[in-house]
DNA sequence: TTAGGGTTAG
């Protein structure tokens, strides 16, 4: 428009800035010299002034002044104009202007047919064109209208329809209606149609291969797609930003770390990183490796940034578990004034549950309702049930998922998963039940790995083996995320050989079921045949990470293998470079105490570069109650106390210590701690398995239908175990009563009436599987020992921590529990 | 004057 203003005399041009609007002043100056107009309109480039038009109004200038100019049948520029309006987003104004050329060409269709698809308007995209197949007349579709029509047709079912039409045409070989068709088939995932129009096409250009390449990535054929790009290459046609930004996150799918790199070379080479698809797509790359400063290097370079390179290096930083540098590129994007989008704020949800930021995350909930994206799209609403779970709060996470308008299958995975992280293993097998229900729900890999973990935490053998079973049918136990859950599991339910044997079936090139099966053997006692498996690993070039080193260390400590797990902690901060966090500090101290060394125990926890939490002292705490140290004990009772007052088990382990050095007055404290704190016990509860049915019992059970028979066994039992010696410890009851009542107290304890019954329910000496929520009772213990020998039975017990293989009297755990 | 193939997700 400026250029416009720059031809008119001074004199009118003065009065421009007081008579406004524009367009008024345009009528009032023009009208009232028609031989201006005439020169005006000779001199204007209006190229040009198309190329100013950056925004409605200035386009609605444009606009008024070609109508005085007197071009409104110009049919060139209004074409454009109709373009133009549907670019700016005013689809109204486009069709409105469409609808007043009178003689309409084969462009002006075109151009509004492609503003209709271009604003989501897939239906009345393809009524257009109905309409102009069915006017009488020379103006007929072209090379020019399917490639818009084709794109509708991605988001509608009319495909083969259009395809129909094309054929009829003869338009197929065209490289643009070709690639529209490319990319419609794979969408649909028809790959094969895709793949026919691909081969048969006379002539390719770089389109058509992009095409194809992304066509087989969006369905999931990354190494076809590889393939297709080296013919590509072979052919001599030259990879453009297109091309690079298909690529890459191929790339990063098959963890192709050198392709990657590669195609940022040529990119650099051949001056591509001024595209910001580029970018943003090496930005994802790199993030998706964990190489998190090559991302940043990127993002950094960019000389123009929008939503997706902000969203992008957010979500990066986010999935590298570093939200705090997320969230300082959430402000610098916006600082420069980026309005966030769905994605940013899935990023944010993810950030806020990492932080255990329950109060901004609940103000992430309300900006997504005020906005009503819920209402849009699942994924949203999915990672908000994610942000709740993660942040401890699964009551908020199940009524997100309630009020979530459409549930996909990653909903269910999503509230499946943190039902068993939040310890809730029978609401995530519920949960899991429910979605079975859902026919259109199909459950997929996610679905596997978030409860078969629920399975195995009560033992489910049994419904983890029919899961097993529906794998094996199509493979998808051979994914090593669902093979290791399967490891697990097996390992947890005291199948160690099936866990083995699984394994070596399995793809084994990460250190991920590595980390499980030593797990598995630390948990079973099993240490040397975990320290050779992890030699087996290093041997076959698998790297070691922090997991690894903490399932190896606590099979060291569960087998006392003090100077096996030094080195291992030593190795693991000199040759990997890992710095040990609490876990594996947690394992140390385990180590060195139960092997009798609380003072290198103490010596560790009190050299720690970290704070030490609960779990700490709790280790040193367990090491002074087997070794009797009342003194020491004391000190870490002390300091656990001081960090975690509400965890009741605690006050069990301090009370016990005191009993056993005789120190009555210490108990009677502890205990009376424990009451004025109104500590209420995480119910205790075990379970037993006789023939499919799983049977649960609670501590103090009165309400099994075999309840008298079960006590009965157990008055016997007792009798028995008196006879060869067994003492009860009364120090495991925190409750201040008489002594015949703390016996029938342990007496009625979860485990005690899971073995009674297994033993009334099964054949004499077969074995009992016991599976304790909680850490074995001391007492429990010390009874299972005789009750193995005077049964003549193997009692295997899995307690939350190991599992203990009671036979003729001994335990495996060597008394440590 | 009009057109294709591309980057981010729970």
């Amino acid at each position: 428009m400026f250029s416009l203003l720059r031809l008119l005399p001074p004199r009118n041009f003065k009065s421009i800035s007081k008579v406004s609007p524009l367009q008024r002043w345009i009528h009032r100056t023009f009208s009232s010299a028609a031989a201006s107009l005439q020169h005006i309109s000779h001199i204007v480039d209006f190229k040009v002034l198309f190329h100013s038009c950056t925004t409605v109004n200035v386009t609605k200038q444009l606009h008024a002044l070609l109508l005085v100019l007197g071009k409104a049948q110009d049919v060139v520029l209004f074409t454009k104009l109709v373009t133009l309006y549907a670019t700016l987003g005013d689809l109204s104004l486009s069709s409105a202007t469409f609808k007043h050329i009178r003689r309409k060409n084969i462009y002006t269709w075109n151009s509004m047919v492609a503003a209709y698809v271009r604003c989501g308007r897939y239906r009345d995209s393809m009524d257009l064109v109905s309409e102009l197949l069915s006017i009488p007349g020379t103006v007929r579709p072209d090379f020019y209208t399917f490639p818009p029509v084709l794109k509708a047709c991605v988001h509608l079912v009319d495909g083969e329809k259009i395809h129909c039409w094309v054929l009829k045409m003869g338009f197929e070989h065209d490289v643009y209606v070709a690639a529209s068709l490319i990319h419609l088939y794979s969408r649909f995932g028809v790959v094969g149609a895709a793949h026919k129009v691909f081969v048969d096409m006379p002539v390719r250009d770089v389109g058509s291969w992009n095409a194809m390449i992304s066509g087989l990535c969006q369905n999931g054929n990354a190494a076809e797609a590889l393939g297709v790009l080296d013919r590509m290459k072979a052919e001599g046609v030259k990879m453009d930003t297109v091309t690079v930004s298909s690529v890459l996150p191929v790339c990063a799918q098959l963890n192709d770390v050198v392709s990657g790199v590669l195609i940022h070379l040529y990119v650099i080479k051949h001056g591509l990183e001024s595209d910001v698809f580029v970018c943003n797509a090496l930005i994802n790359m790199y993030s998706k490796f964990g190489r998190l400063q090559d991302a940043q290097m990127v993002f950094d370079a960019m000389k123009v940034r929008d939503l997706v390179s902000w969203n992008s290096v957010i979500a990066a930083y986010e999935q590298n578990n570093e939200p705090v540098t997320a969230l300082e590129f959430f402000k610098g994007m916006q600082f420069v004034g980026t309005q966030p989008d769905f994605l940013t704020v899935v990023s944010l949800a993810s950030i806020f549950g990492q932080l255990s930021d329950w109060l901004i995350g609940r103000a992430v909930h309300g900006f997504v309702i005020r906005r009503g994206w819920l209402e849009e799209d699942v994924v949203i609403g999915n990672a908000l049930v994610n942000m709740y779970a993660k942040l401890g709060s699964i009551d908020s996470a199940h009524v997100v998922f309630e009020q979530l308008p459409v549930r996909d299958v990653i909903s269910w995975n999503t509230l499946i998963t943190g039902y068993a992280q939040n310890g809730l293993a029978s609401e995530a097998i519920d949960a899991y039940n429910m979605m079975g229900e859902c026919r259109t729900i199909v459950p997929n890999q996610g679905t596997w790995v978030s409860i078969l973990p629920a399975y195995s935490h009560v033992g489910a053998l049994q419904q983890g083996m029919k899961i097993h079973g529906r794998l094996i049918k199509n493979c998808a136990y051979l994914d090593v995320f669902v093979a290791t859950c399967l490891i697990d599991m097996y390992g947890k339910c005291g199948r160690l050989e099936d866990a083995m044997s699984l394994f070596y079936e399995i793809p084994r090139e990460t250190s991920v079921p590595w980390n499980a099966i030593i797990s598995s053997l630390g948990i079973h006692g099993h240490g040397e045949e975990a320290l050779q498996l992890f030699k087996d690993m290093l041997s076959e070039g698998v790297k070691a990470d922090h997991i690894t080193f903490i399932s190896l260390l606590s099979a060291c400590s569960h087998s006392g293998l003090v100077d096996e797990g030094q080195w291992c902690f030593d190795m693991m901060q000199k040759e990997y470079g890992i710095k040990p966090n609490l876990k594996h500090y947690g394992c140390m101290v385990d180590l060195f105490g139960r092997a009798g060394n609380l003072e290198k125990a103490y010596d560790l926890v009190s050299n720690m570069p970290v704070q030490a939490d609960a779990s700490i002292w709790g280790a040193l705490l367990a090491a002074c109650r087997i070794h009797g140290n009342a003194e020491l004990g004391t000190f870490a009772s002390d300091r656990l106390l001081k960090v975690d007052s509400e965890n009741v088990g605690y006050y069990v382990l301090i009370s016990n210590i005191y009993a056993n050095v005789g120190k009555w007055e210490g108990v009677v404290k502890v205990r009376s701690l424990a009451r004025d704190r109104g500590l209420r016990k995480t119910p205790g509860w075990s379970s037993v398995v006789i023939g499919n049915v799983v049977e649960v019992f609670y501590a103090g059970n009165q309400t099994h239908p075999q309840c008298t028979e079960i006590y009965k066994e157990l008055r016997v039992l007792i009798a028995k175990m008196k006879s060869l010696g067994y003492v009860p410890d009364y120090s495991f009851v925190l409750q201040d009563v008489e002594d015949d009542e703390k016996e029938q107290i342990l007496t009625s304890h979860s485990e005690r009436l899971a073995i009674a019954f297994g033993i009334i329910s099964t054949p004499p000496k077969s074995p009992i599987r016991i599976f304790k929520n909680l850490r074995v009772c001391g007492d429990c213990h010390n009874a299972t020992k005789y009750i193995s020998k005077i049964t003549e039975r193997n009692i295997i017990v899995r307690d939350s921590n190991r599992f203990h293989h009671f036979k003729d009297g001994i335990c495996s755990c060597g008394d440590y529990w």
